[in-house]
DNA sequence: TTTGGGCTTACAAAAACCTTACATTTGCTA
DNA sequence: TAGCAAATGTAAGGTTTTTGTAAGCCCAAA
């Protein structure tokens, strides 16, 4: 087993019971708060996450909900106080994949985390070469700088990050455009048509096809 | 909500239990034992199984087993007695995507299933040797793609999301054309011909079968 | 004022869709 | 059982819808 797995987590008792229970099984890192894993987090992205909700700077939710705007698919477990199952509840509503309460037995834990790492397998990730700089607003594709507008940019993400999905032209112009646009349709078209062109440019493929009468579709061969 | 989900269960309480909590929220089959189950299950798929482990005639994991035998994705939800955890997380390594144990809240339950049919409509429906795959509008046999137009594929889709029942002229028109459509009656008998072609095309047989005054039926041999 | 993003207009092309028209099948009736 | 009417099958072609994209305008920021 190659799997690493990102812990955040700031009891120590817990930290330590994580460390001996993952031990030759899983690689782990640890983090004490959301500032840490984050910064490790845009770096590297790990198999699976163990979030406690319970944290210090942050509270799990906040950083969950980050997580997601980072990263849709990567699977999220949390682990709340046994007491907080409404927590727990909230958690999964606002996009975890799973909870376990304290105390919990190893190895329903490890159970949990195998079977929330074979589904998200399921999935292809298909991001290969192109990277999202959420900070500075750029995409690149094998390290070459697309040259995005912003609302170019806002689509493509958008696509990225449904992979393999239609998405449909109402939901792309929810996303980019807002809740209350009122102009052409052939707006997104338009975009679309620059965008194909950047990435062409840059070497990519035809990676965003046509759906007709639904809408564009992000996919890599 | 349209999503159908079956529920194998024998204990009276909770059946009663589970058709209050769903009520209104999804359409619920429930059966009393694994042979009713799969009866129906080889017919009609639905969107998520909740299992008992505890069962008469066969126990939890066969029907499991049996299941991820002739699914692998469909999701499925153990549910297991609090004295019996060590079930459950065996449960978990034989496939089940996730569990709950007794006595549990509904507004958990509720979550749980949520977040499981999210995930799996993700996925890909399939019916002997037909596989519809929602996330980019196509629809294979045998691993073929038929090439669909949209129309084509709601139509197919609808066909076999009622595999063995014959479904309506008036109800094709009103799931694939809508509420309001005005055009000619013999639109239908066109795209159903197209799609008959395409299906041949690809391998399949006699699939579509015309139930003459009534409408169309899906039926594999 | 300049620059560039974003939008619209306008036209072209493609795909999907519908209708017409005729052939065929089916079930019913005389 | 032949014949008829209704329902369905389907080829062909025209029409509509949808999408691609070039060109230019507008406006806000620099």
């Amino acid at each position: 087993m190659e799997e690493l797995i990102y812990i955040v987590e700031d009891d120590e008792g817990l930290r330590e019971l994580y460390e001996g229970a993952f031990e030759g099984v899983y690689r782990t890192m640890l983090f004490e708060n959301g500032k840490d894993f984050f910064c490790q987090f845009e770096k590297t992205r790990p198999d699976l996450i163990i979030l406690d909700i319970m944290l210090p700077d942050m509270d799990g939710y906040t950083i969950l909900t980050k997580i997601r705007e980072i990263d849709e698919k990567i699977p999220v477990l949390i682990v709340s106080a046994k007491s907080d199952e409404i927590s727990a509840v909230k958690g999964l509503n606002k996009g975890a994949d799973d909870y376990i309460s304290k105390p919990f037995s190893v190895l329903e834990l490890i159970a949990r985390i195998k079977t929330n790492i074979r589904r998200a397998n399921l999935y292809i990730k298909s991001q290969k070469g192109f990277v999202i700089d959420n900070n500075v607003y750029k995409i690149f594709y094998e390290g070459r700088d697309l040259g995005l507008t912003l609302k170019e940019f806002k689509l493509l993400k958008m696509l990225i990050a449904h992979a393999g999905v239609t998405v449909e032209r109402e939901d792309l112009f929810r996303e980019v455009w807002g809740e209350n646009f009122m102009g052409e349709t052939r707006t997104l078209d338009i975009h679309i048509s620059q965008l194909r062109d950047k990435i062409t440019e840059c070497g990519g493929g035809d990676v965003i096809i046509t759906v007709r009468g639904i809408g564009y579709r992000f996919e890599m061969q």
